[in-house]
DNA sequence: ATGAAAGCGCTAACAA
DNA sequence: TTGTTAGCGCTTTCAT
């Protein structure tokens, strides 16, 4: 395996030279920058990420934690985030923590990221006390990307104005009898979604004048099937809604299959909105606030990028905005 | 930063010593074992990887490259290779190339991979001859996804008589106008799966005495909105097909829009039958043939990192079955 | 069972 | 602009 000091003795200059030209540093004259490089390139050589993150104290790694790549929006995030990161020659280190807890705990309690990676993205999770002390005594930049928590770099949207959009709209097609298909609102694993868009949903019936009824207000856990279970439950009470507002388009999904398997028409008989415009919401012809995922990850990765280069860097919370999106599973209600 | 000679000193030992016992190395008595482990848990001490990789050529990381994360396929495969590296202490690095010719291209060329992995994982990408020169050379096992390379370690579901499989539900429904949607059978882009699945498209319409007809094999390019297209096209021909087999999941889901779209009714005047059990697929009520992804991504794994430790291992094709999963999507042409 | 010592391949401070 | 010289924090012979 050739190593810089095969190139130093190649163009017969010191390794200090060959790596300071390598690494596109000053101080090194046109003519023997060319020359490194060509030797470089001749005799093939790699430079080690061990070496030098040894010597450097930098590995030119980011790690991402993300809940479950498996779901598009993570995957979409994480996407985002991988372009910016290599378009500045940074590797991305993938911890997925796919619903296991013991994964968590390893990833946060036993320091898996000290001196491995230069800054950590974290996606959709809401790191309890414990993690938040553990993460910033790494001493390395975080940003932390749907989560609301001053005083740390986050990306985000406005979820309490997302879900009084999506709510809003329904109101304004007339529904009065609107559901609400969410998840938890506490506990390590929540986020900061949840709650922010059912108090969204709440504030906007209250300005409608409409009365919050606790049995409409049902747990769909951010999945499909979670979301069908609990469309299939909304369904089947004595006064059904007339209007389904699901905080996630997968749980919007679920809703609609559960609809078509009750003989439940949409949007006739019930409408259905969601939030995200998840991949497939078009193929479902889903009415749903839009959220910019894939740009939730640029912005992530190019955030804790600056963090890594400017020196008088400090932590922002960033909104990227939301958009109504209707499509065909939103109607007025029959009358 | 604590080191290992801080142990080390705190313990009254060489770091060579500390260095077999946190490794849990044989040749170092029980009790110095556990002396070493309490002062490294009392003093914090985290070992570095860049160290330990520069000195042993280790750097216990398998770099993963994906065409796209977001396509739920691909990050199964991911999520179960993930699952498998994590659990035996090694990390992933993710390389996502996302239809960006350019980051194929320095993955491979400028061999981002020597001295930073200690093996690679491809998934679902079929190297050019070029790309497989690069990647012997660099002298670290490889496993790939989804392609049909003999000599190289690989993984896979039998492609041929997956599509058998479809198209014969199809024929023993009684269906003889039989198309095909599908993607490029060559091309750097294509991996092993499309032209094989052709191939068993083909062979069991001959088998069943069927003529094949050129205009109902179309391009879907494995996307929904591929399919989608393709779908159009076929659904307008003058002679219209009955049935339709997709060679993936996605590809029928837009096969299923189109009809819908044209006011084509499934079953009823159409039958829509896939490949891979997509998550989604149950919510379309699509019937496919199952292959197991996650179970590839965790085979994939396993096999490369046997690679790394088992001295007499040769590359081996794993084959994993595939089941045909009927749903409401298929049923007998109307007479 | 333990230790001494020589690197691994690079970066960075200081000199020249 | 270039070179010299120490390391960075481990692992790994080779001794003992």
């Amino acid at each position: 395996m050739t190593s810089i000091k095969d190139v130093a003795r190649d163009v017969e200059m010191s390794t200090a030279t060959v790596s300071r030209a390598l690494r596109g540093l000053a101080g090194v004259s046109e003519e023997t920058r060319e020359r490194v490089m060509e030797s470089a390139r001749r005799l093939g050589y790699v430079p080690s990420p061990s070496a030098a993150g040894l010597a450097s104290g930098q590995t030119r790694t980011v790690a991402v934690i993300v809940p479950r790549v498996t779901q598009w929006f993570f995957a979409a995030l994480v996407q985002g985030a991988e372009e910016v990161l290599r378009e500045r020659g940074y590797d991305l280190l993938l911890y997925n923590l796919a619903g296991d807890p013991s994964a968590r705990h390893r990833v946060f309690e036993t320091s898996l990221l000290t001196k491995r990676v230069d800054a950590v993205l974290i996606l959709s999770l809401k790191p309890s006390p414990d993690e938040l002390e553990r993460l910033s005594r790494l001493g390395r930049p975080v940003t932390i990307i749907g989560a609301d928590m001053p005083g740390w770099a986050t990306v985000r949207i406005d979820d309490h104005e997302a879900a009084a959009t999506a709510t809003q709209h329904l109101v304004d097609l007339g529904h009065r009898c609107i559901a609400y298909l969410g998840g938890a609102t506490e506990g390590v694993l929540d986020f900061t979604a949840p709650s922010a868009r059912l108090a969204g949903y709440r504030c906007t019936l209250e300005g409608a004048g409409v009365a919050l009824r606790a049995e409409l207000e049902e747990d769909g856990e951010f999945t499909v099937a979670g979301g069908q279970r609990a469309a299939r439950q909304l369904l089947g009470l004595e006064v059904a809604p007339t209007a389904i507002f699901a905080a996630s388009d997968e749980m919007a999904i679920g809703a609609l299959r559960a609809a078509r398997e009750l003989g439940v028409r949409v949007p006739e008989d019930l409408s259905v909105i969601g939030i995200d415009d998840h991949e497939m919401a078009t193929y479902f012809d889903l009415t749903t606030v839009a959220q910019p995922v894939h740009e939730q990850g640029r912005v992530a990765a190019t955030q804790v990028l600056a963090a890594l280069t400017d020196d008088d860097w400090k932590p922002e919370q960033v909104i990227l905005p939301t958009q109504l999106v209707v499509r065909g599973t939103t109607a007025q209600p029959r009358t």
